[in-house]
DNA sequence: CAGCGTGATGTTGTGCACAACACAAGAAAA
DNA sequence: TTTTCTTGTGTTGTGCACAACATCACGCTG
């Protein structure tokens, strides 16, 4: 409690003008999600060698405040810094990820038991805005939409529950697991169908979850997430293992 | 799978020397880890400022590997950096950790029901060696050494899965949250008298573990670490509160 | 022509100096 | 005496230069 409040630790009230560390903490988030954004869209893919002065260049800073950030992303297994070589997106197969998915369906479950937050009028309208989005998409399917879509999706289901500890796992287990549907599908011939197929069942599973949500039982939702969890892994395991 | 050898990439078979790269990173594995006993074993207390040229010196490095360390230990929620001020050990009150031991008690009973591995003869061993040191316990009862039985447990409890994501998962949430008993007990008046009843309650833990090993019924394993997890914290937290 | 050794080149890791910042003590003014 | 401003001291964050390392190309040798 003594440590948790970052809210004006100087005391210059003249203007709203944040110190120079919350603005190097801001820097910091704002590369972080950035750079994440970019691999889990694939945007670098899987093996791309990234120049850490080439992104000091980028982002306007040194190659310092640069390092923390792939440090972080390394310690997630997004990246791997070898020396002398480069730091290089990590390349990730669907069977080694079979482990995570199992704690990602437990965890999952999880979010609509451990700390609960009945949702308000606004988190609703949320859902259903982003049911909405889901709809458009199934008239014009795109890969890179759905991906983000899902992003969204993900994130207002995160905020389900008050469990700080639960979320932060979760979110980065999320985003552990997320370029794998880009990147497997992306080999196979059926691209096309298989898309319009996934964004189908991603669209009931929304609107199952949405419904659930407006009813207001959480629980519920983590069945529901669980299954579909579960499912996707599999369909994507099959169609990997039928190509080979 | 490219890039998960970690054997030997160089081709030097003269002798088993190791590479720089990897002495650089036992030696942070080294570091990380003294760092962390010392903060869970009260040898750093809450809001003690932790030099980073102090701590350079005494493990005979610069600075930068230092600031790597207590970055992931910031991370972890063990220390706090403040610009201008110091890296301090973070304080931790019972009721804040609530969240974090729900999370606790869940992941627990998943050890025993993903991925669990079947314990060999040296494990069963192992559990049992530890029970003889948990009698000796009971016979001249010693927080810290409490804190050291406590800690050999837990990594033994979490080798019984090969879920790697869960096991790293666990162990961070379980160094978050050790250091509460001895700090809250230590601060109680009837502190002798608490530590032996909690030895002798751990000691039944470990005795009925043990038991449930020796069968190999991991599932149960993973119901009788909850319970124990569960009641744990509730006496920590009446007690803190009655003392208050 | 194949294989090996050696140097050139580019990358990340490390050490160091300085900037940015917080805090406390002391002096000066009300 | 109290309050406020200033300055000194100590800390972490940042930028930069160099060391350690891996890779590739080229030439040499068998």
């Amino acid at each position: 409690m003594t440590l948790d409040d970052a809210e004006s630790p100087d005391g210059s009230d003249k203007g709203d003008q944040p110190s120079t560390d919350e603005r190097a903490r801001e820097r910091f988030d704002r590369i972080y999600n950035t750079l994440r954004i970019r691999i889990c869209l694939l945007d670098y893919p899987p093996g791309q060698r990234l120049r850490e002065e080439d992104l000091a260049e980028e982002f306007g800073v040194s190659r310092t405040p640069i390092r923390r950030v792939l440090v972080k992303l390394e310690a997630e297994s997004l990246l791997r810094s070898v020396h002398g070589v480069g730091t290089i997106v990590t390349d990730i197969e669907v069977e080694e990820l079979e482990q995570v998915y199992q704690l990602r369906l437990e965890l999952a479950q999880l979010i609509g038991k451990l700390s609960p937050v009945a949702p308000d009028a606004a988190k609703i309208a949320a859902f259903r805005s982003l049911l909405a989005r889901c709809e458009a998409l199934l008239g014009k399917p795109d890969a890179r939409e759905f991906a983000r879509i899902n992003m969204d999706f993900f994130h207002l289901l995160n905020s389900l529950t008050a469990n700080e500890p639960l979320r932060e796992i979760s979110e980065r287990l999320y985003y552990q697991t997320t370029r794998i549907w880009l990147k497997t599908a992306s080999r196979l011939s059926q691209y096309t169908e298989l898309l319009l197929n996934e964004i189908r069942i991603f669209h009931r599973e929304v609107a199952d979850i949405v419904d659930a949500v407006e009813v207001g039982d959480l629980q519920v939702v983590g069945y529901i997430r669980r299954a579909h969890i579960s499912m996707s892994y599999l369909r994507l395991r099959n169609e990997s293992r039928r190509s080979s």
